[in-house]
DNA sequence: ATAGGGTTAG
């Protein structure tokens, strides 16, 4: 007859012979530790010992269970699995020694099965139970509450209520705990009704549980303060609990209240737990290093739930090296922490520190779960380093998170950023368990520029149709951002509707974005109306306002709306002063100019590339390229914005060269001219009559950058052999690739030098494009006029005159 | 022998 027992040294304490020392090998499950003396744990650590019986009596067989208890008991509370082959053994060894008939023991084993996942061995061993009690109950049930099972766990409660077992606080607590969550409210509620009437309501577990499942299942602060009051002990986890609930829900003032009270109890000091709840209280830096210093002091700073909420908290608050220090000092590091420091890198523009975090952790042979996952992708997203991007998205297909919701949202995202959008179909439709952020990515990645409303609002009718998830805010922002003309105004109506009838009407991005889809679309009006309609108007509405004066010609209505922001309480933003600038530029007002340029020196927004854009601009539209020079020159780190407004200045005032000799030094500083330098350069060159340098950086946009020109480009190269008088060439160009403005240049390049034949062809081919436009018809009239041609000259004046198209009246500017 | 409280991500 085998048993198994720790060690062959504790069965030689216990009296049971031993045969022969190879035997006691025969498992094949245990290591060399068997003949040690030092008890238990070598065998735990090392394997399980058997030995052979050599004879079977009563008496060995009590020795036996003797020897069986404690070690089944330190198995189970061993952290190592143990395999359904070693547990069979075990189950056997009980048998054969009629142990099993000891319900103690068999519990245990019942317990070793459970817990390792093997149930269906765990309901044999409980079906041949010759006796049960209540922990036989109990350890089945919290088990499959465990691993979730909760509909095998009822299954069991139920029975056992069948078989007039009565649940105890033990089988209370691990039921009650199963139903702190929302959905299960009503289940905790007749468990609660049962517990008072097992008279259990008071017991420091049971009520501890009742209170938790309180705050859990949909905030009854008044039915958990009740039940904690009632408790006969208050412990410190029920504080605890207490604490936590009132941390959950961002009650600081009873937080504190709570925590004060439990200082005041003998003997009772906080723990871990305790300052987990009292960080999520913290809003700001002092707070945390209070609640730190306090926690180093009752030795809970080596903790790793609190390491990792203090490395958390300390990057929210914006304090990268003592968050820095924290993470440093922890000795054990888990995915909680190592995710922590990665977002909290990320959150302080340190990204590419926290994609360092994520390799630094791969080679410690970390396994990276869902969030370390997703918070190091959103980094590289955010860097847009799309080649770590991708190796990242390899550990995702490695550890099998490929189609986690979080973890797929971002990934869609990086895929969206990469133009992928076939891939992002493919890795939207596999998550599983779509929520509405997810949504939100795929509707944005989907929300390109160009694209307009069609995509966007598609994925929001099947959002509405085809799932019963809660709308945000954010998803609604998103689709309007998507309107971007006036054929996307009917789709803009419809989402405006949607959020007037919904509760996110009152949110100040939802307002923002209205304002920004009306302006897009070109209603003024209704952008204005929308504007009024927000209830806490913030920098970005009046900045959405301004703008959408500004882009619509109404200049000094802008302005007016800054000076009535500022009567507001808003002051200029990196985002509004750029638009009120420009705005200044439009109206050649420079005074005003000036005063702003003044306020984004002392303000520090002069260092932001599109107000300091703006300036140089300004000046240089306002006459004073001067001083458009000397800002440029002040730029720290110019990138590709300045050198084209400091291009663009220099072509408005025909200074060619200069131009060039700029593009040259964009070049020479390693910056990469885009399609906006490139017009710049270009219509300084066309302006001064420099054709072949015109042809030089045509030929060098198509050749080194590979930027395709657009006809805005090609209206340049058009005006420059206009100019010179090539006018064939330039009607090469422009049947060939030219869109409304090229046709406009060589028409009155064909004036100037009296070309009758391409003028009257390019004249009609813009009345084609544009029979809206004054200026074709007015240009060809003048040609005939030139000519001589006198009657075409009034023939055309008069179909002009029919469709009501007047002389637009010139402007000027005196100040 | 069976039990109650805490931290991270898109």
């Amino acid at each position: 007859m085998f048993v198994v027992v720790p060690s062959a040294s504790a069965a030689f304490r216990f009296g049971i012979s031993v045969e022969g020392k190879e035997r006691t090998c025969r498992s094949g499950i245990r290591g060399e530790g068997a003949d040690k003396v030092d008890g238990y744990e070598s065998v735990n650590d090392r394997g399980i010992g058997m030995i052979r019986l050599t004879a079977f009596d009563a008496e060995v067989a009590n020795k036996v269970c003797g020897v069986l208890e404690p070690f089944l008991l330190s198995l189970a509370k061993s952290s190592k699995p143990i395999t359904l082959r070693q547990c069979s053994q075990i189950h056997a060894k009980l048998i054969l020694s009629q142990c099993i008939s000891q319900t103690h023991l068999t519990n245990t084993l019942l317990n070793l099965y459970s817990k390792f996942g093997h149930f269906r061995h765990a309901h044999i061993l409980f079906d041949h139970m010759p006796h049960r009690n209540v922990v036989t109950w109990t350890t089945l049930i919290s088990s499959h509450l465990r691993t979730g099972s909760l509909p095998k766990a009822f299954e069991l409660f139920n029975h056992m209520r069948e078989t007039n077992e009565s649940p105890n606080e033990y089988t209370f607590s691990v039921l009650l705990r199963a139903c702190a969550t929302p959905s299960l409210w009503e289940v905790g509620l007749q468990i609660h009704g049962l517990l008072v009437r097992s008279g259990l309501e008071r017991d420091k577990f049971a009520g501890s549980s009742i209170v938790h499942m309180y705050f859990n299942s949909g905030n009854n602060l008044g039915d958990a303060c009740r039940a904690f009051h009632d408790l006969l002990m208050k412990d410190l986890v029920a504080w605890n609990v207490m604490i936590s609930g009132f941390a959950h829900v961002g009650d600081f003032i009873m937080v504190h209240r709570l925590f004060s009270e439990m200082w005041e109890v003998p003997g009772l000091k906080p723990d871990d737990s305790t300052f987990v709840s009292l960080l999520k209280c913290c809003s700001y830096l002092e707070q945390v290093k209070q609640i730190h210093g306090l926690a180093s002091k009752f030795g809970a700073e080596a903790d790793i739930v609190v390491g990792s909420a203090l490395v958390d908290l300390y990057a929210k608050c914006g304090d990268v090296s003592s968050c820095r220090k924290v993470f440093d000092s922890m000795e054990e590091k888990d995915n909680f922490v190592w995710s922590s420091i990665i977002s909290g890198y990320n959150m302080n523009d340190r990204g590419e520190e926290a994609v360092h975090f994520f390799k630094d952790m791969c080679r410690q042979r970390n396994r990276p779960d869902q969030h370390v996952l997703s918070s190091t992708l959103k980094a590289c997203v955010e860097l847009e380093d799309f080649n770590a991007g991708i190796q990242v998205h390899g550990q995702m297909i490695k550890t099998g998170y490929q189609n986690d919701c979080f973890v797929a949202s971002v990934l869609l995202t990086l895929y969206a950023s990469l133009g992928e959008l076939v891939d992002v179909d493919k890795l939207f439709r596999r998550i599983v368990d779509k929520d509405i952020v997810a949504w939100n990515s795929m509707i944005m990645a989907h929300a390109q520029p160009g694209r307009g409303s069609g995509p966007s609002t598609k994925l929001l009718q099947e959002l509405r149709r085809t799932t019963s998830l809660q709308i945000q805010a954010a998803t609604l922002v998103v689709v309007l951002k998507s309107c971007e003309n006036k054929l996307d105004l009917p789709v803009g109506r419809q989402i405006h509707s949607l959020v007037v009838k919904s509760s996110i009407s009152h949110h100040t991005l939802i307002g923002n974005a209205l304002v920004h889809m009306y302006s897009e679309c070109g209603q003024v009006g209704d952008a204005f109306k929308a504007f009024i309609d927000i209830v806490r108007k913030d920098d970005g509405s009046w900045s959405s306002i301004i703008g959408t004066y500004k882009q619509n010609g109404m200049e000094s209505e802008a302005l007016e709306l800054c000076k009535e922001m500022l009567a507001d309480g808003i002051t200029f933003t990196i985002y509004s002063l750029p638009l009120c600038i420009s705005a200044c530029s439009q109206l050649s007002i420079i005074q005003v100019g000036k005063q702003l340029h003044v306020f984004s020196i002392k303000s520090g927004y002069s260092r932001d590339v599109y107000v300091g854009s703006s300036i140089i601009d300004m000046y240089a539209k306002c006459g004073t390229m001067e001083e458009s020079e000397k800002v440029f020159g002040e730029q720290v780190e110019p990138n590709e914005v300045i050198y084209n407004a400091v291009i663009c200045g220099y072509a408005h005032h025909g200074k060619a060269q200069e131009a060039i000799d700029v593009f040259n030094k964009l070049e020479k500083n390693g910056l990469t001219p885009n399609h906006v330098t490139f017009l710049a350069v270009l219509s300084a060159c066309s302006h001064s009559g420099y054709v072949e340098d015109t042809l030089y950086f045509i030929t060098l946009m198509l050749n080194k950058y590979k930027i395709k020109p657009e006809s805005e480009h090609y209206a340049c190269l058009v005006d420059a052999f206009g100019r010179a008088g090539r006018l064939e060439e330039a009607y090469q160009i422009v049947q060939k690739d030219g869109g409304e403005s090229a046709w406009r240049t060589l028409l009155s390049a064909c004036r100037n030098h009296n070309n009758t034949e391409i003028g009257e062809k390019s004249a009609m081919r813009m009345i084609e494009l544009n029979p809206s436009d004054h200026a074709s018809y007015i240009l060809l009239s003048n040609i005939y006029t030139g000519e001589g041609k006198w009657e075409e000259a009034l023939k055309c004046r008069e179909k002009m005159a029919k469709i009501d198209l007047k002389k637009d009246p010139g402007s000027s500017w005196l100040i």
